[in-house]
DNA sequence: CCAAAAGTGTTTCACGTACACCCATGC
DNA sequence: GCATGGGTGTACGTGAAACACTTTTGG
């Protein structure tokens, strides 16, 4: 590093892919140009940051002002330098992927007008910028990810069910799961905790109600034990 | 995000942190600091992006402007933003990890006169800026990721023994690996080819030379195989 | 011939995988 | 009572882990 840096500088965004599920499968949350470049075309939540914010305070700003989340599971994803990948000028982003619970979030409730919108992965429109880019990187972070780190439990209720829990690796991970196996592995790990409480309102036989126990997970990563799968 | 962009913005730089091994385990590269602040400290070689060049490519200069090193395997790692972390102004860094082969570079070759070194990392100094934390979480990705990727090949020559890729491995995991099984392991893989030369000069029976066939490799990763530990 | 490290097989046990039927509920 | 999905157990095979001695070479 030299001392100082008078030479013109890349401008810096934080850019969010943000994951939701459902019985349809995996959803994103796209939000609508209202300005050119790209105007009118879909894209990943994201914006500036400010000189004064760090990069994960930027992209939780951002979130809450144009699509209204907070409080979600959020993690640095990659930063995006190419030369072109704006328009208009240099601009380096730092993206980032959440995962929030769709049930909590269905409605749009940001305090500006803009629109949002959750799109299925199969019937999203192309997207402005390198924003497909960024998704298709996000998208294969999640599914590595997604089995050897409890973080699935992100995308679901408080309390769920294994069928829906089961459902949700299946949707991300691309294949059917044998449930006898499936249910046998994950309670073996000890991190589920029964509810009590059986599902409400199914037109069949209900489920039970199941807790992940973030505390105990986290107790068992220290002495060594490794979620997979 | 919105049309211009008149605020003040951040620096922006990249870090290298730059593995290399031998018998004596792991080692970094560092080049000490010519001016300040940290003037005297050892740093991870790195220093601002250019506007009209992309982040890997700002990432390779430095490294060889600092180092010499060329060609080197380079990934990104993470994105560090932190207020304070340099006490001039507002810098966040795009850090990435390199492996290199020690053998090949010993020795100092860069083209300007700034001191580099390689350090044992037990041995290593308190460093500038974050740079101990960005090597904290370099060297936790180097852990968790050796063991599902091939990346382990690039910190030893293009021809090396068993025992060295099972020494390779125990020192970044930390842990005694049994031969038997590990020579098991990595040959039933069958992306090893023998080389039918034996190691040369040393004061015990030769060891034969193999060679990590990357071709092959990507080819079953295709078919969908997944190196493992 | 001694030191030092390379190389080699087998047994055991745990876990992943494959697989089919009964149960509870709402309509 | 029937349709729908929830819930359960076992047998088999593969692969991980534990473990000790012989071979080669240089000094």
């Amino acid at each position: 590093m030299s001392t100082s840096y008078a030479f013109p500088r890349a401008a810096l965004t934080v850019d969010c892919v943000v994951f939701g599920i459902d019985a349809e499968g995996l959803q994103v949350l796209l939000v609508q140009r209202e300005l050119p470049p790209f105007r009118g075309r879909w894209a990943l939540p994201g914006g500036f940051v400010r000189i004064d914010e760090t990069l994960e305070e930027a992209a939780r700003r951002e979130l809450e002002e144009e699509t209204g989340l907070e409080k979600v599971f959020l993690e640095q994803l990659y930063t995006f330098g190419a030369l072109n990948r704006d328009p208009r000028e240099r601009v380096v982003t730092v993206a980032w992927y959440a995962l929030v619970k769709l049930s909590d979030h269905r409605v749009r409730a940001a305090t500006d007008a803009r629109a949002t919108a959750w799109f299925r992965l199969a019937d999203k429109p192309e997207l402005a910028f390198d924003h497909d880019e960024i998704m298709r990187v996000a998208l294969e972070r999640l599914k590595g990810k997604v089995r050897y780190r409890p973080i699935g439990f992100e995308l679901l209720p408080p309390r769920f069910t294994l069928p829906q829990l089961q459902h949700m690796y299946e949707v991300i991970l691309g294949h059917p799961i044998d449930k006898r196996n499936f249910r046998k592995k994950i309670l073996s790990m000890d991190l589920l905790e029964d509810s009590g409480e059986l599902e409400q309102n199914v037109a069949h036989r209900a489920a039970r109600l199941y807790r992940f126990d973030k505390r105990k997970y986290l107790q068992l990563e220290k002495a060594g034990f490794n979620f997979e799968l």
